[in-house]
DNA sequence: CCTTGACCTAAAGTCAGGTTTAGGTTGTAT
DNA sequence: ATACAACCTAAACCTGACTTTAGGTCAAGG
């Protein structure tokens, strides 16, 4: 079967190699191989490495993605819990997003408020429009920031 | 004009007092005034305060909040940087939820990884469609999260 | 008077997620 | 045979964002 050096994976997902190293020091590939005393990365570690991405980029942390690759590597009796992070995890990226979505409407906001404020030299315009006199489009952005 | 008191105010956006002597140390409420050695908060505070979890929610460091609160206590004078600030941050908000859209999708895929192995027992029959003989909706799925 | 609660400071500690350093091995090209 | 690149380890170090600790001030209530 084809085998990667660490180089190799580092170039392909585009890390260094001492978070490679890390990872595997943390136990995030429970089967890594290797020969003589260096590591051979296979399509095992690179679907690994996917997964890892995709998780991180979920707000888990590196315990837990070990616990999920150690869940792996114990075959059909984990399939349960392995789903049940999954859909754990998608339901913390759809909160993340509705908060991000917050975010960005008050980002916008102020935005329009600042340029507003370039166009005018000052805020006094702005202020006396505050808190629910702004133009509607505005309104709506500034009042969904704060909703809840 | 009102004021409160650091404990009234972690109370009102639930954080650790530490957190806003923290904030304080770090220049975040460059004008907030005391009484005796005590922190008066105000509305000027309050709003600082809920621009601080915006910023630090699209993914701004402490550092640059920092500055910031030092532009807005400057006056019109900011304006500009100001507004360049909430644009970037903007900007990179829509990347993040656009990162995020693509874990989602790797998420959702996963589910129905594990919600089929669950069904079958084993893994043998998803692997077999793979890589791009799964469900249409399913293909989908799996092909964005890898998409660029 | 003295205790209690709410505040204060400076400095040290914590935690995650790496990165850097120092020193060593191995395989190939000149 | 030697130089060089690419790999290895253990351990120390780093950064950001807090939190904890230790010790102190101060006003109000019993």
């Amino acid at each position: 079967m084809k085998s990667y050096s660490i180089g190799q994976i580092a170039d392909m997902f585009d890390l260094p190699i001492s978070t490679l190293r890390y990872y595997d020091k943390e136990g995030l590939f429970p089967e890594l191989h290797r020969s003589g005393n260096r590591r051979l990365f296979t399509e095992r570690e690179i679907d690994a490495l996917r997964v890892i991405e995709c998780l991180k980029a979920s707000g888990l942390e590196i315990r837990d993605i070990k616990q999920f690759m150690q869940w792996c590597s114990e075959g059909p009796s984990t399939y349960a819990q392995r789903k049940q992070l999954f859909e754990d995890r998608r339901d913390a990226v759809l909160k993340e997003m509705e908060q991000l979505r917050k975010t960005l409407d008050l980002l916008q906001y102020k935005c329009w408020y600042y340029e507003t404020a370039l166009t005018d030299g000052h805020e006094d315009r702005i202020q006396s429009m505050l808190p629910d006199g702004l133009p509607a489009n505005i309104q709506k952005l500034y009042d969904n920031a704060f909703k809840e």
